[in-house]
DNA sequence: GCTCGTCTATTTTTT
DNA sequence: ATAGACGAGC
């Protein structure tokens, strides 16, 4: 089996052991998704069929990344392996079993905002204002039950004091609007499936004889009701193999549970558990930072990171006076980086702690006309004028989904008001209707106004016509003459302020990215694609071959790696962040989150503060992160910031950097929306020498040394090679800015 | 029922 | 600083 070769002892003896529980502690840039992936491919070369095989990661990204690095491994079948989120194969065995629990297979996903309506709604029904109770709190208390598999009942019996007593009772009322709108929530997602396993054993056995073996990445990042899950699923195999790093856990925030780390070897006495110690990403000096700091927590599994890597440059900490000034600098350094070691920009990335910093570092970047992409913010699916249009099509696939009802019933504009759609829900809510359903009995609603019914009449039959359409004409043919029927984009037009033009834009965009969907998958339906977009994150279409600048929060950069990493915004209070007073546990998630960032980096890290900072448009005094303190003054170089970006513009006059203004193409969809400017030509045609370079091949690198061509991927710009070296084992590395020498 | 102006919170992090 | 929520007035 010859690519068990590539890997470590330790790793080898992970992957080969298939039966069984297996824990695998994985520090960070030690090898865990390939050691995930050859585990997949040791499987598969076993002869175990890849639909016997369930693999849960954290993003879909990772999970499509991992699928192609087992096609190059074993070739074949991957797309009959089960791999993806939680989330999304959970929502795909729902749609199966639907009809068990009451619900059909076209249910939609409510986001939080659905949520957060429906909520609303109910509490409306039950007279609790929302001066009295947030709705956003009490979206939080239920969230937090049921990821803790709690049902209203039980909270009910447990609540101590009125708030609880309250939420129980909206929980209630929410869970009945759910089930009346045939839409689920994103914790459903992962509770009705451990619902539907507990209550139908034949059901659970179905799964059982169909997944023998069960991975499960980022473990540390579950919640309580994936453990279940995935406990329930991998009962009578036991072949359940976690892979995580309790250091790496930034997801508390949302109900993710440590103790699931403690809580698996006490559920599985016999596993065996694996340390991958060894790291292959970070220069020493970059592993040092990372030591000193996360040795400040008190919960953690002892684990000692160290590497064979060179020592690298020391780790630099730059002081500046705002934060205009902290990204002029950053600036500065990240193109000094790229002259002295030719680097691309794509291998530079900027973290920072909130989506806000990075509107200072976007000024920056676009004053000197560097590309760079952003990562998360706001997000494309989320923008009103998408959401609207998604909501007509998520009533074309499930015409009880009252929140996406309650929506659009008016937009645009029928002059259907407030009193009209209480009237209407009101009728609904007596005869357990969904507000489609009551739509439909509109002429039997008492104080209506006669307009008003025949303008609901209309909206009924608008989205009869096209739920009918459906079959005859494809996904983005439907949704096109739909648009254009409603006159979305000509009110747009019309319009004609800068906002409304970048409205038109999305919703042109939103248009192609079904038309993309359809092409990419002929028979895939629009409940296919309305849950892709329900499921995606930002990460997930981030592709890391733009030879852009990436600009992302700590928490989105988990999982990746970048040669040069700035992390943004040392100051006490922004990272960790909190705003007045945080717990033990709160500030050890915020370390472990630096932690990730600074294990991002491979060659070269940037620490950066600023002495004052802008907070809701007031300028604010701000002292040193204590994380600065705690990784002391001796383990990096402390660098003056000379002061006067004025100076600095000046200096750029004629650089390589001055802005080479190129009209801007249509933004790409929500993962670049922020792109300002795209690529410059002279980093992207920038070409190396080109090295000769096939599986066998030896090459040199100036940083790793010798070594041995393992792999070839990709094809141009994008052409990757997965290298042994001699000294620093297995590197995938970007052949156009590898630099690799061939060595006779 | 709609529009304009003022007020407010928002600035964690996300499937 | 800014966008979304809310209330007063048409």
């Amino acid at each position: 089996m010859s690519f068990l070769n590539d890997l470590n002892p330790v790793q080898r003896e992970a992957v080969k052991a298939t039966n069984g529980p297996v824990m695998i502690i994985a520090g960070a840039g030690s090898g865990k998704t390939r050691v995930l992936t050859y585990r997949i491919a040791h499987l598969l070369q076993c002869g175990v069929p890849p639909y016997q095989i369930l693999a849960l990661t954290f993003t879909n990204k990772a999970a499509n990344e991992m699928k192609e690095r087992i096609v190059k491994l074993v070739g074949g079948h991957s797309h009959e392996l089960w791999m993806g989120t939680f989330h999304s194969l959970f929502a795909r065995i729902l749609r199966r079993e639907a009809a068990l629990l009451g619900y059909s297979s076209s249910f939609t996903i409510y986001d939080t905002d659905d949520s957060l309506g429906a909520i609303k709604k109910c509490m409306a029904r039950l007279n609790i204002s929302p001066q009295q109770l947030q709705p956003q709190v009490v979206r939080s208390r239920i969230g937090h039950a049921k990821n803790h598999l709690l049902s209203h009942t039980v909270l009910a019996e447990m609540a101590t004091d009125f708030v609880d007593e309250k939420v129980a009772r909206i929980y209630e009322e929410y869970e009945k609007s759910l089930l009346r709108s045939n839409a689920m929530d994103f914790d459903d997602l992962l509770v009705k499936p451990i619902e539907l396993f507990r209550k139908q054993k034949d059901v659970l056995e179905k799964y059982h004889r169909r997944f023998k073996f069960i991975l499960v990445d980022e473990f540390q990042d579950t919640n309580r009701a994936q453990y279940e899950v995935m406990k329930l699923l991998a009962a009578r195999h036991r072949n359940i193999c976690v892979v995580g790093d309790d250091a790496q856990s930034i997801y508390a925030f949302r109900g993710a549970d440590i103790r699931n780390i403690l809580d698996f070897a006490k559920d599985y006495p016999e596993c065996q558990t694996y340390r991958l110690e060894q790291n292959y990403r970070s220069t020493k000096n970059i592993l040092s930072v990372a030591d000193r700091l996360i040795r400040h927590n008190v919960d953690q599994l002892k684990k000692q990171l160290w590497t064979e890597n060179p020592v690298g440059e020391p780790v630099k900490v730059l002081e500046c006076s705002d934060d205009r000034d902290e990204a002029y600098h950053i600036v500065q350094a990240l193109q000094q980086e790229i002259i002295d070691h030719q680097l691309g920009l794509k291998d530079i990335a900027i973290l920072y702690r909130t989506n806000a910093q990075s509107r200072a570092l976007e000024d920056a970047l676009r004053r000197t006309g560097i590309p760079y992409v952003i990562v998360g913010g706001i997000r494309f699916y989320e923008r009103k004028e998408i959401k609207d249009v998604l909501a007509y099509l998520r009533l074309l696939a499930n015409p009880r989904d009252d929140e996406s009802f309650a929506r659009v019933v008016n937009y645009p504009s029928r002059g259907i008001g407030e009193t009209s759609l209480d009237h209407l829900s009101h009728y609904a809510q007596q005869r357990n209707f969904s507000l489609f359903a009551a739509a439909g009995e509109v002429d039997r609603i008492p104080g209506m106004q006669d307009r008003a019914k025949k303008s609901i009449a209309q909206f009924r039959s608008f989205i009869d016509k096209y739920a009918s359409l459906r079959h005859q004409m494809s996904l983005s043919e439907l949704s096109r003459s739909m648009v254009d029927e409603l006159g979305i984009l000509k009110s747009f037009k019309e319009e004609g302020t800068a906002e409304s033009m970048a409205r038109w834009e999305n919703v042109q965009e939103l248009l192609s990215a079904i038309s993309e969907f359809s092409n990419e998958q002929p028979d895939g339906t629009l409940e296919a694609f309305l849950e892709e977009v329900s499921l995606v994150s930002d990460i997930d279409s981030w592709q890391g071959t733009r030879n852009v600048v990436t600009l992302m929060t700590l928490h989105a950069s988990k999982g990746l790696e970048f040669p040069v990493v700035f992390i943004a915004g040392l100051d006490e209070g922004l990272l960790p962040f909190y705003s007045t007073t945080i717990e033990r546990t709160e500030l050890e998630e915020e370390r472990r989150l630096m932690y990730v960032g600074i294990t991002r980096a491979q060659r070269k890290l940037y620490l950066t503060r600023t002495r004052m900072r802008y907070r809701f448009g007031e300028l604010t005094f701000t002292s040193p992160s204590r994380f600065l303190t705690e990784i002391g003054l001796e383990a990096v170089q402390l660098v003056e910031s000379k002061p006067g970006r004025h100076v600095a513009e000046s200096l750029l006059e004629g650089s390589p950097w001055t802005p080479q203004r190129k009209k801007t193409p249509a933004r790409r969809m929500h993962h670049e929306k922020h792109s300002v400017r795209d690529e410059m030509p002279n980093y992207e045609e920038e070409s190396q020498e080109v090295v000769e370079l096939k599986k066998g091949s030896l090459v040199e690198h100036e940083m790793f040394g010798k070594g041995k061509v393992i792999q070839i991927s990709g094809r141009g710009d994008a052409m990757k090679a997965t290298v042994h070296f001699d000294e620093v084992g297995v590197k995938s590395l970007i052949v156009k800015f590898a630099r690799l020498k061939a060595v006779s």
